[in-house]
RNA sequence: GGUGAGAUACUCAAGUGGCCAACGAGGGCAGACUGUAAAUCUGCUGAUUUUUAUCUUCGAAGGUUCAAAUCCUUCUCUCACCA
């Protein structure tokens, strides 16, 4: 039993710092019931999740199954510093409201994956507001600048001299203390996350706690692209909130190579299962399309339910398969008779009329499955099907 | 504070008086093909029913010129070096 729980700890994780605390961690669980504190910390400013967070979520998950209680921290305080990558726009401070609002909306996404009842939600500036001038100097004090510049991005700037700010110094303590505030047993994060985690090891033990805390790094899922990490800047995230048949739909898009990452890191299937679904594949027994249509299901059922997933899937294949329509067409009604590519532009099909244009001029316009050749139609008054590409769809009504 | 470099479309990046709505790359969109919204190949990628045309766009504002992204003036911002 305890072995199964430490594999399922240790799997598709990229690093692990004192693992042998963790084991024993686990073990004091399942021999007296004794409870730790695993902490991660979000960053309140985009509430939106996406796949890549649920790698370290599904993670805190497994944890909890084996005795965690997790700390999940939102960074009010720390984000109000500034995680101070991007910088020449003006950071907006978010209010008190716009900070709650968020961290409700996280709850939301995130109790699809974590254990409500072993999950603490804290806010950071409840113990950072009060370190004040004093604390946060005390804190300074703890390391020092030579230390710092040993990260690795911060020596590479500072290499290359680009600029480097003092709070940027201080980000990582920040962070640091956290851990020493909620005294955490051990802290997750991903691997670009390394030095902040480990400012957390240090930083308990310079202010004694007596413990150290261990520290998990998930990697980074790549996006939907297969290349960058996933992240919403680069449009290659599936989002937790992504409606059914988007999901589905994004998941199918990834290249097969990806969906044995994919596999690993977000499955719940056994690994033993995963490599026997590989084999299969590889051996012909398999087909690679329904592999991840299986993978798909899994992911669209966890964050929606069975009945939708199943709904996507078919609808997927009909649409793309048989060519068929989809269930659910938007509608949209547009008064008096109206030129094709104006009427694209109104149902939001087309961000403009030289868009609409191209896309006729192309073939890429259908109106009740017919193709589109005549640039110049003028749509009468009744009932159309306007297709844009292969999975736009509207039902325009003129009327 | 001083000196120098720069600011071009979604991003990177060419262009230094007319042939510039602006090379190229990435991205995006569309088409063909496919098990797929993958891969590959092809086309398109400022706007506008004046579509071999018109209008707006190369940090901002003025100016020179028949003609400016390109030349001049001022301003704003970024970055680097010195202090």
């Amino acid at each position: 039993m305890i072995t199964k729980a430490i594999e399922d700890i240790k799997r598709g994780i990229a690093e692990a710092i004192d693992m042998e605390r963790i084991e024993v961690l686990v073990k004091e669980y399942f021999k007296n019931g004794k409870h730790y504190y695993v902490k991660a910390g979000f960053d309140p400013t985009s509430p939106d999740l996406h796949l890549g967070h649920t790698v370290l979520l599904q993670k805190m998950a497994v944890l909890q199954k084996y005795g965690a209680i997790v700390q999940f921290i939102i960074g009010d305080f720390t984000g109000m510093v500034g995680d101070p990558t991007g910088k020449n726009e003006t950071r907006k401070k978010l209010s008190r409201e716009m900070v709650l609002k968020n961290a409700q909306s996280y709850k939301e996404q995130v109790f699809k994956v974590l254990d409500s009842k072993k999950t603490e939600v804290v806010f950071n500036s409840t113990w950072l507001n009060k370190l004040g001038a004093n604390g946060l100097i005390e804190l300074t004090e703890t390391f020092n600048v030579a230390r710092m510049l040993e990260r690795e991005d911060f020596a590479k700037r500072f290499k290359s001299q680009t600029s480097i700010s003092i709070s940027e110094f201080i980000y990582p303590l920040l962070q640091g203390y956290d851990s020493v505030a909620m005294k955490s047993d051990i802290e997750m994060g991903g691997t670009d996350q390394k030095f902040n985690l480990l400012m957390g090891r240090q930083l308990q033990r310079t202010y004694n706690l007596g413990k150290e805390q261990a520290i998990i790094m998930m990697p980074l899922l790549e996006g939907i692209d297969g290349v960058n990490k996933m992240s919403k800047s680069l449009n290659n995230y599936i989002g937790v909130t992504d409606k059914a048949s988007d999901m589905f739909g994004k998941v199918l898009s990834i290249n097969d190579d990806l969906m044995w990452r994919y596999y690993e890191l977000l499955s719940s299937l056994s690994m033993n299962d995963i490599t026997t679904c590989k084999e299969n594949v590889a051996n012909g027994k398999l087909h690679p399309k329904v592999a991840k249509e299986n993978l798909a299901i899994e992911l669209v059922a966890r964050y929606h339910n069975e009945k939708e997933a199943n709904k996507a899937k078919d609808e997927f294949n009909n649409v793309h398969k048989k060519n068929e329509l989809p269930s659910n067409i938007e509608e949209f009604s547009i008064v008096g008779s109206i030129w094709i590519a104006k009427a694209m532009v109104e149902c939001k099909m087309s961000p403009s009329t030289s868009q609409s244009r191209r896309d006729i001029k192309q073939g890429g316009v259908k109106i009740n499955k017919e193709k589109v050749s005549d640039e110049q139609l003028q749509l009468q008054i009744g009932e159309y099907i306007l297709q844009v590409g292969k999975r736009k769809f509207t039902k325009l009504r003129v009327i």
